[in-house]
DNA sequence: GTCTATAGATCGATAGAC
DNA sequence: GTCTATCGATCTATAGAC
Protein backbone atom coordinates (compact mmCIF):
# COMPACT_ATOMS: atom_id res chain seq x y z
CA UNK A 1 0.00 0.00 0.00
CA UNK A 2 2.04 2.75 -1.37
CA UNK A 3 0.08 5.91 -1.63
CA UNK A 4 -3.16 5.20 0.84
CA UNK A 5 -0.99 3.54 3.33
CA UNK A 6 -1.19 7.25 6.05
CA UNK A 7 -4.86 6.23 6.24
CA UNK A 8 -4.19 2.45 6.35
CA UNK A 9 -2.52 2.56 9.76
CA UNK A 10 -4.79 6.04 11.37
CA UNK A 11 -7.40 3.69 10.48
CA UNK A 12 -6.78 0.47 12.36
CA UNK A 13 -5.34 2.87 15.08
CA UNK A 14 -8.73 4.50 15.20
CA UNK A 15 -10.53 0.91 14.80
CA UNK A 16 -8.58 -0.74 17.27
CA UNK A 17 -9.28 2.05 20.23
CA UNK A 18 -12.68 1.98 19.12
CA UNK A 19 -13.40 -2.14 18.93
CA UNK A 20 -11.90 -2.68 22.53
CA UNK A 21 -13.52 0.05 24.14
CA UNK A 22 -17.38 -0.15 22.81
CA UNK A 23 -17.11 -4.06 21.03
CA UNK A 24 -17.97 -4.65 17.37
CA UNK A 25 -21.66 -3.81 17.20
CA UNK A 26 -21.58 -0.45 19.62
CA UNK A 27 -18.51 0.62 16.82
CA UNK A 28 -19.59 2.47 14.29
CA UNK A 29 -18.06 3.28 11.07
CA UNK A 30 -18.73 7.26 11.65
CA UNK A 31 -16.86 7.75 14.94
CA UNK A 32 -14.31 5.49 13.26
CA UNK A 33 -13.25 7.79 10.41
CA UNK A 34 -14.03 11.09 12.24
CA UNK A 35 -11.46 9.50 15.23
CA UNK A 36 -9.31 9.05 12.14
CA UNK A 37 -9.50 11.97 10.80
CA UNK A 38 -10.35 10.56 7.44
CA UNK A 39 -14.13 10.48 5.87
CA UNK A 40 -16.33 7.12 6.30
CA UNK A 41 -16.01 7.07 2.17
CA UNK A 42 -12.45 6.98 2.26
CA UNK A 43 -13.08 4.27 5.27
CA UNK A 44 -15.25 1.83 2.95
CA UNK A 45 -12.89 2.69 -0.10
CA UNK A 46 -10.25 1.08 1.85
CA UNK A 47 -11.98 -1.72 4.12
CA UNK A 48 -14.80 -2.36 1.84
CA UNK A 49 -16.76 -3.45 4.73
CA UNK A 50 -16.75 -3.34 8.70
CA UNK A 51 -15.84 -7.07 8.86
CA UNK A 52 -12.98 -6.52 7.10
CA UNK A 53 -11.48 -3.37 9.05
CA UNK A 54 -12.65 -5.71 12.24
CA UNK A 55 -10.18 -8.29 10.44
CA UNK A 56 -7.62 -6.10 10.05
CA UNK A 57 -7.55 -5.05 13.57
CA UNK A 58 -7.44 -8.60 14.99
CA UNK A 59 -4.68 -9.61 12.59
CA UNK A 60 -2.06 -6.55 13.88
CA UNK A 61 -3.12 -7.28 17.59
CA UNK A 62 -1.83 -10.87 17.62
CA UNK A 63 1.71 -9.54 17.28
CA UNK A 64 1.51 -8.23 20.87
CA UNK A 65 1.19 -11.61 22.05
CA UNK A 66 4.85 -12.05 21.72
CA UNK A 67 5.88 -13.29 25.94
CA UNK A 68 9.29 -14.41 25.64
CA UNK A 69 10.47 -17.48 27.42
CA UNK A 70 14.32 -17.97 27.16
CA UNK A 71 16.69 -19.84 29.70
CA UNK A 72 19.06 -17.35 30.22
CA UNK A 73 22.54 -18.72 31.58
CA UNK A 74 22.39 -21.47 33.96
CA UNK A 75 18.51 -20.98 34.95
CA UNK A 76 16.39 -23.83 36.17
CA UNK A 77 13.03 -24.60 34.67
CA UNK A 78 11.53 -23.32 37.52
CA UNK A 79 13.31 -19.73 36.94
CA UNK A 80 12.43 -19.79 33.34
CA UNK A 81 8.92 -20.75 33.86
CA UNK A 82 8.21 -18.63 37.29
CA UNK A 83 9.67 -15.27 34.83
CA UNK A 84 6.92 -16.55 32.06
CA UNK A 85 4.38 -16.98 33.71
CA UNK A 86 4.60 -13.62 35.42
CA UNK A 87 4.90 -12.36 31.54
CA UNK A 88 2.18 -14.03 30.16
CA UNK A 89 -0.09 -13.36 33.01
CA UNK A 90 0.27 -10.09 32.78
CA UNK A 91 -0.51 -10.10 28.80
CA UNK A 92 -3.20 -13.11 29.54
CA UNK A 93 -4.59 -10.46 31.71
CA UNK A 94 -4.32 -7.07 30.37
CA UNK A 95 -7.12 -4.33 29.67
CA UNK A 96 -6.33 -4.70 26.23
CA UNK A 97 -6.37 -8.21 25.69
CA UNK A 98 -9.34 -8.91 27.50
CA UNK A 99 -11.24 -6.52 25.63
CA UNK A 100 -9.94 -7.79 22.60
CA UNK A 101 -10.90 -11.23 23.69
CA UNK A 102 -14.71 -10.53 24.25
CA UNK A 103 -14.82 -8.52 21.30
CA UNK A 104 -13.07 -11.02 19.29
CA UNK A 105 -15.41 -14.09 20.49
CA UNK A 106 -18.39 -12.15 20.25
CA UNK A 107 -18.13 -11.69 16.51
CA UNK A 108 -16.52 -15.19 16.11
CA UNK A 109 -20.30 -16.35 16.10
CA UNK A 110 -20.94 -14.77 12.64
CA UNK A 111 -17.92 -14.69 10.77
CA UNK A 112 -15.37 -18.08 12.03
CA UNK A 113 -12.48 -16.70 10.07
CA UNK A 114 -11.66 -13.96 12.91
CA UNK A 115 -11.83 -16.14 15.69
CA UNK A 116 -8.99 -18.29 14.27
CA UNK A 117 -6.87 -15.18 13.07
CA UNK A 118 -6.77 -14.20 17.07
CA UNK A 119 -6.42 -17.41 18.41
CA UNK A 120 -3.60 -18.55 15.32
CA UNK A 121 -1.83 -15.03 15.67
CA UNK A 122 -2.28 -14.90 19.36
CA UNK A 123 -2.73 -17.47 22.43
CA UNK A 124 -1.10 -20.02 19.82
CA UNK A 125 1.95 -18.13 19.41
CA UNK A 126 2.69 -18.29 23.18
CA UNK A 127 1.46 -22.31 23.46
CA UNK A 128 3.63 -22.96 20.92
CA UNK A 129 6.68 -21.03 22.09
CA UNK A 130 6.22 -22.68 25.44
CA UNK A 131 5.43 -25.73 24.17
CA UNK A 132 9.04 -25.81 22.96
CA UNK A 133 10.79 -24.64 25.83
CA UNK A 134 9.17 -27.71 27.32
CA UNK A 135 10.09 -30.38 25.12
CA UNK A 136 13.95 -28.90 25.63
CA UNK A 137 13.36 -29.16 29.47
CA UNK A 138 11.74 -32.62 29.39
CA UNK A 139 14.67 -33.92 27.02
CA UNK A 140 16.92 -32.54 29.30
CA UNK A 141 15.09 -34.33 32.48
CA UNK A 142 14.36 -31.11 34.04
CA UNK A 143 10.58 -31.84 33.35
CA UNK A 144 8.65 -35.54 33.39
CA UNK A 145 8.07 -36.64 29.44
CA UNK A 146 4.99 -35.59 28.20
CA UNK A 147 3.10 -34.16 25.61
CA UNK A 148 4.65 -30.47 25.17
CA UNK A 149 1.51 -28.82 23.69
CA UNK A 150 -1.00 -29.88 26.15
CA UNK A 151 1.19 -29.44 29.02
CA UNK A 152 1.79 -25.57 27.74
CA UNK A 153 -1.85 -25.18 27.80
CA UNK A 154 -2.07 -26.98 31.05
CA UNK A 155 0.61 -24.54 32.33
CA UNK A 156 -1.22 -21.27 30.59
CA UNK A 157 -4.23 -22.20 31.97
CA UNK A 158 -3.42 -22.99 35.50
CA UNK A 159 -0.92 -19.80 36.11
CA UNK A 160 -4.80 -17.64 35.13
CA UNK A 161 -6.86 -19.89 36.94
CA UNK A 162 -10.14 -17.83 37.22
CA UNK A 163 -8.72 -14.80 36.72
CA UNK A 164 -8.99 -14.73 32.79
CA UNK A 165 -12.78 -15.63 33.27
CA UNK A 166 -13.72 -12.78 35.84
CA UNK A 167 -11.77 -10.38 33.92
CA UNK A 168 -13.90 -10.93 30.71
CA UNK A 169 -17.02 -11.15 33.03
CA UNK A 170 -16.47 -7.30 33.80
CA UNK A 171 -14.68 -8.13 37.46
CA UNK A 172 -12.18 -5.18 38.37
CA UNK A 173 -8.82 -6.17 37.41
CA UNK A 174 -7.17 -8.22 40.56
CA UNK A 175 -4.09 -6.64 42.80
CA UNK A 176 -0.90 -7.14 42.01
CA UNK A 177 -1.03 -9.19 44.71
CA UNK A 178 -3.36 -11.53 44.02
CA UNK A 179 -2.27 -11.76 40.58
CA UNK A 180 0.95 -12.84 41.90
CA UNK A 181 -0.22 -14.96 44.19
CA UNK A 182 -2.19 -16.70 41.57
CA UNK A 183 0.42 -17.29 39.46
CA UNK A 184 2.72 -18.64 41.78
CA UNK A 185 0.61 -21.08 43.35
CA UNK A 186 -0.07 -22.22 39.23
CA UNK A 187 3.88 -22.20 38.96
CA UNK A 188 4.23 -24.57 42.06
CA UNK A 189 1.37 -26.70 41.02
CA UNK A 190 2.78 -27.11 37.65
CA UNK A 191 6.03 -28.20 38.75
CA UNK A 192 4.89 -30.31 41.05
CA UNK A 193 3.04 -32.02 38.41
CA UNK A 194 5.84 -32.73 36.25
CA UNK A 195 8.74 -33.16 38.31
CA UNK A 196 10.73 -36.23 36.79
CA UNK A 197 10.03 -39.47 38.50
CA UNK A 198 13.63 -39.59 39.60
CA UNK A 199 13.11 -37.44 42.75
CA UNK B 1 -46.01 -13.02 39.10
CA UNK B 2 -49.95 -14.69 39.29
CA UNK B 3 -51.17 -12.80 36.14
CA UNK B 4 -48.04 -12.17 33.65
CA UNK B 5 -46.27 -15.44 34.56
CA UNK B 6 -47.40 -17.19 31.39
CA UNK B 7 -45.91 -14.33 29.03
CA UNK B 8 -42.46 -14.06 31.85
CA UNK B 9 -41.50 -17.28 30.67
CA UNK B 10 -42.58 -17.02 27.01
CA UNK B 11 -40.82 -14.15 26.96
CA UNK B 12 -37.25 -15.34 28.47
CA UNK B 13 -37.38 -18.58 26.97
CA UNK B 14 -37.43 -16.73 23.06
CA UNK B 15 -34.97 -14.16 24.42
CA UNK B 16 -32.47 -16.80 25.79
CA UNK B 17 -32.81 -18.41 22.26
CA UNK B 18 -32.22 -15.25 20.32
CA UNK B 19 -29.24 -14.07 22.69
CA UNK B 20 -27.17 -17.12 22.84
CA UNK B 21 -27.92 -17.67 18.72
CA UNK B 22 -27.00 -13.96 18.15
CA UNK B 23 -25.62 -11.91 20.80
CA UNK B 24 -27.10 -8.86 22.34
CA UNK B 25 -26.80 -6.07 19.97
CA UNK B 26 -27.76 -8.43 16.86
CA UNK B 27 -30.70 -9.50 19.41
CA UNK B 28 -33.86 -7.30 18.18
CA UNK B 29 -36.91 -6.56 20.66
CA UNK B 30 -39.37 -7.07 17.66
CA UNK B 31 -38.03 -10.96 17.20
CA UNK B 32 -38.35 -11.35 20.57
CA UNK B 33 -41.49 -10.22 20.90
CA UNK B 34 -42.69 -12.29 17.60
CA UNK B 35 -40.64 -15.63 18.87
CA UNK B 36 -42.86 -15.33 22.38
CA UNK B 37 -46.23 -14.86 20.47
CA UNK B 38 -46.73 -11.40 22.32
CA UNK B 39 -46.13 -7.66 21.04
CA UNK B 40 -43.24 -5.93 21.76
CA UNK B 41 -45.25 -2.91 23.99
CA UNK B 42 -45.64 -6.76 26.43
CA UNK B 43 -42.15 -7.28 26.68
CA UNK B 44 -41.63 -3.61 27.57
CA UNK B 45 -44.48 -3.58 29.98
CA UNK B 46 -42.90 -6.51 31.83
CA UNK B 47 -38.98 -5.75 31.59
CA UNK B 48 -38.87 -1.66 30.94
CA UNK B 49 -35.67 -2.43 29.34
CA UNK B 50 -33.67 -4.52 27.04
CA UNK B 51 -30.91 -4.45 29.46
CA UNK B 52 -33.42 -6.06 32.16
CA UNK B 53 -34.55 -8.28 30.19
CA UNK B 54 -30.90 -9.90 29.50
CA UNK B 55 -30.27 -9.62 33.33
CA UNK B 56 -33.34 -12.04 33.64
CA UNK B 57 -32.29 -14.34 31.18
CA UNK B 58 -28.53 -14.47 32.90
CA UNK B 59 -30.12 -15.07 36.26
CA UNK B 60 -32.34 -18.09 35.04
CA UNK B 61 -29.21 -19.65 33.12
CA UNK B 62 -27.21 -20.24 35.91
CA UNK B 63 -29.42 -22.87 37.63
CA UNK B 64 -27.83 -24.62 34.33
CA UNK B 65 -24.39 -24.82 35.92
CA UNK B 66 -25.08 -27.81 38.23
CA UNK B 67 -22.08 -30.63 37.65
CA UNK B 68 -23.21 -32.62 41.10
CA UNK B 69 -19.94 -34.00 43.00
CA UNK B 70 -20.53 -36.69 45.57
CA UNK B 71 -18.81 -39.99 46.80
CA UNK B 72 -20.87 -43.08 46.30
CA UNK B 73 -20.08 -45.30 48.71
CA UNK B 74 -16.08 -45.69 49.23
CA UNK B 75 -14.47 -43.99 46.02
CA UNK B 76 -11.38 -42.37 46.19
CA UNK B 77 -10.49 -38.86 45.42
CA UNK B 78 -9.20 -39.69 42.15
CA UNK B 79 -12.26 -41.51 40.96
CA UNK B 80 -14.74 -38.62 42.25
CA UNK B 81 -12.39 -36.21 40.34
CA UNK B 82 -12.37 -38.16 37.51
CA UNK B 83 -16.31 -38.29 37.00
CA UNK B 84 -16.56 -34.92 38.26
CA UNK B 85 -13.91 -33.81 35.44
CA UNK B 86 -16.13 -35.02 32.87
CA UNK B 87 -19.53 -33.14 33.55
CA UNK B 88 -17.63 -30.17 34.43
CA UNK B 89 -15.97 -30.09 31.13
CA UNK B 90 -19.13 -31.16 28.91
CA UNK B 91 -20.81 -28.22 30.98
CA UNK B 92 -18.07 -25.59 29.98
CA UNK B 93 -17.97 -26.73 26.67
CA UNK B 94 -21.34 -26.80 25.84
CA UNK B 95 -22.64 -25.10 22.72
CA UNK B 96 -24.96 -23.18 25.58
CA UNK B 97 -22.13 -22.26 27.91
CA UNK B 98 -20.13 -21.14 25.41
CA UNK B 99 -22.53 -19.02 23.93
CA UNK B 100 -23.60 -17.49 27.41
CA UNK B 101 -20.31 -16.67 28.60
CA UNK B 102 -19.30 -14.54 25.03
CA UNK B 103 -22.64 -12.74 25.20
CA UNK B 104 -22.78 -12.08 28.76
CA UNK B 105 -18.45 -11.23 28.79
CA UNK B 106 -19.46 -8.90 25.79
CA UNK B 107 -21.91 -7.03 27.98
CA UNK B 108 -20.10 -6.87 30.75
CA UNK B 109 -18.19 -4.06 29.46
CA UNK B 110 -21.70 -1.55 29.60
CA UNK B 111 -23.33 -3.65 32.56
CA UNK B 112 -21.10 -4.75 35.17
CA UNK B 113 -23.59 -6.42 37.18
CA UNK B 114 -24.78 -8.67 34.48
CA UNK B 115 -21.24 -10.21 34.14
CA UNK B 116 -21.07 -10.47 38.20
CA UNK B 117 -24.82 -12.40 38.10
CA UNK B 118 -23.31 -14.69 35.40
CA UNK B 119 -20.19 -15.60 37.56
CA UNK B 120 -21.75 -15.98 40.77
CA UNK B 121 -24.69 -17.70 39.25
CA UNK B 122 -22.48 -19.79 37.08
CA UNK B 123 -19.04 -20.75 37.68
CA UNK B 124 -18.72 -19.86 40.74
CA UNK B 125 -21.24 -22.22 41.70
CA UNK B 126 -19.03 -24.89 40.63
CA UNK B 127 -16.12 -23.90 42.24
CA UNK B 128 -17.34 -23.85 45.34
CA UNK B 129 -18.46 -27.22 45.41
CA UNK B 130 -15.61 -28.65 44.30
CA UNK B 131 -13.69 -26.55 46.63
CA UNK B 132 -15.77 -28.11 49.37
CA UNK B 133 -15.12 -31.56 48.20
CA UNK B 134 -11.18 -30.56 47.95
CA UNK B 135 -11.37 -29.19 51.70
CA UNK B 136 -12.41 -32.86 52.88
CA UNK B 137 -10.52 -34.81 50.59
CA UNK B 138 -7.43 -32.72 52.37
CA UNK B 139 -8.58 -33.83 55.66
CA UNK B 140 -8.53 -37.03 54.84
CA UNK B 141 -4.91 -37.04 53.99
CA UNK B 142 -6.50 -37.90 49.94
CA UNK B 143 -4.84 -34.69 48.84
CA UNK B 144 -1.98 -32.19 50.30
CA UNK B 145 -3.06 -29.91 51.99
CA UNK B 146 -3.62 -25.88 50.37
CA UNK B 147 -6.23 -23.54 49.61
CA UNK B 148 -9.39 -25.67 48.35
CA UNK B 149 -10.53 -22.67 46.75
CA UNK B 150 -7.49 -21.89 44.68
CA UNK B 151 -7.04 -25.59 44.14
CA UNK B 152 -10.67 -25.66 42.69
CA UNK B 153 -9.75 -22.84 39.71
CA UNK B 154 -6.49 -24.77 39.14
CA UNK B 155 -8.79 -27.80 38.16
CA UNK B 156 -11.35 -26.35 36.32
CA UNK B 157 -8.92 -24.56 34.15
CA UNK B 158 -6.56 -27.76 33.66
CA UNK B 159 -9.62 -29.94 32.54
CA UNK B 160 -10.59 -27.64 29.65
CA UNK B 161 -7.09 -26.52 28.82
CA UNK B 162 -7.32 -24.36 25.99
CA UNK B 163 -10.52 -25.81 24.99
CA UNK B 164 -12.85 -23.31 26.22
CA UNK B 165 -10.82 -20.26 24.28
CA UNK B 166 -10.81 -22.60 21.53
CA UNK B 167 -14.80 -22.99 21.65
CA UNK B 168 -15.12 -19.34 22.75
CA UNK B 169 -13.14 -18.39 19.61
CA UNK B 170 -15.44 -20.41 17.54
CA UNK B 171 -13.41 -23.35 17.00
CA UNK B 172 -15.53 -26.54 16.15
CA UNK B 173 -16.00 -28.51 19.45
CA UNK B 174 -13.63 -30.95 19.59
CA UNK B 175 -14.15 -34.45 18.94
CA UNK B 176 -15.43 -36.99 22.06
CA UNK B 177 -12.10 -38.59 21.82
CA UNK B 178 -10.30 -35.33 22.11
CA UNK B 179 -12.11 -33.25 24.91
CA UNK B 180 -12.00 -37.17 26.89
CA UNK B 181 -7.52 -37.07 26.19
CA UNK B 182 -7.73 -33.51 27.72
CA UNK B 183 -9.99 -33.78 30.40
CA UNK B 184 -7.80 -37.46 31.66
CA UNK B 185 -4.31 -35.40 31.15
CA UNK B 186 -5.71 -32.25 33.22
CA UNK B 187 -6.92 -34.94 36.20
CA UNK B 188 -4.10 -36.83 36.03
CA UNK B 189 -1.69 -33.62 36.67
CA UNK B 190 -3.94 -32.15 39.24
CA UNK B 191 -3.63 -35.42 41.00
CA UNK B 192 0.06 -35.59 40.57
CA UNK B 193 0.27 -31.92 41.56
CA UNK B 194 -1.83 -32.36 44.92
CA UNK B 195 -1.25 -35.91 45.75
CA UNK B 196 -0.23 -36.19 49.52
CA UNK B 197 3.48 -35.74 50.70
CA UNK B 198 3.49 -38.77 52.30
CA UNK B 199 3.93 -41.34 49.65
C1' DG C 1 -8.76 8.51 -3.42
C1' DT C 2 -11.30 11.66 -0.98
C1' DC C 3 -15.01 14.37 0.12
C1' DT C 4 -20.37 15.67 1.26
C1' DA C 5 -24.80 14.14 1.39
C1' DT C 6 -28.09 10.77 1.68
C1' DA C 7 -30.35 6.53 0.79
C1' DG C 8 -32.33 2.55 2.96
C1' DA C 9 -33.08 -0.16 6.69
C1' DT C 10 -33.41 -1.27 11.60
C1' DC C 11 -33.82 -0.66 16.30
C1' DG C 12 -35.21 0.69 21.18
C1' DA C 13 -38.81 2.66 23.24
C1' DT C 14 -43.47 4.92 23.67
C1' DA C 15 -48.33 6.79 22.78
C1' DG C 16 -52.88 5.81 22.90
C1' DA C 17 -56.92 2.73 22.35
C1' DC C 18 -59.11 -1.17 24.48
C1' DG D 1 -51.88 -5.91 30.49
C1' DT D 2 -52.09 -6.11 25.75
C1' DC D 3 -52.47 -4.50 21.37
C1' DT D 4 -51.27 -1.46 16.76
C1' DA D 5 -48.79 2.17 14.99
C1' DT D 6 -45.13 5.13 15.00
C1' DC D 7 -41.47 8.28 16.58
C1' DG D 8 -36.78 9.53 16.66
C1' DA D 9 -32.38 8.16 16.47
C1' DT D 10 -28.62 5.55 14.49
C1' DC D 11 -26.25 2.65 11.52
C1' DT D 12 -24.04 0.51 7.21
C1' DA D 13 -23.20 1.47 2.81
C1' DT D 14 -23.29 4.13 -1.55
C1' DA D 15 -23.90 7.94 -5.13
C1' DG D 16 -21.86 11.61 -7.26
C1' DA D 17 -18.73 15.65 -7.43
C1' DC D 18 -13.91 16.85 -7.41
Amino acid sequence: MPKGMDNYKLIVDAARKQFLESGYSMTSMDVVAEAAGVSKATVYAIFTSKDRLFAAVVEREGEAHTAAIEAEGNETAAEVLARFANDAAALLLSPSNTAMSRTVSSEAVRSPEVGRLFYSNGPNRLIGRLAVYLAKAMKHGELRTANPRLAATQFLAVIVGDLQLRSAMGFPRPSRAQERKVVKAGVDMFLRAYQPATR
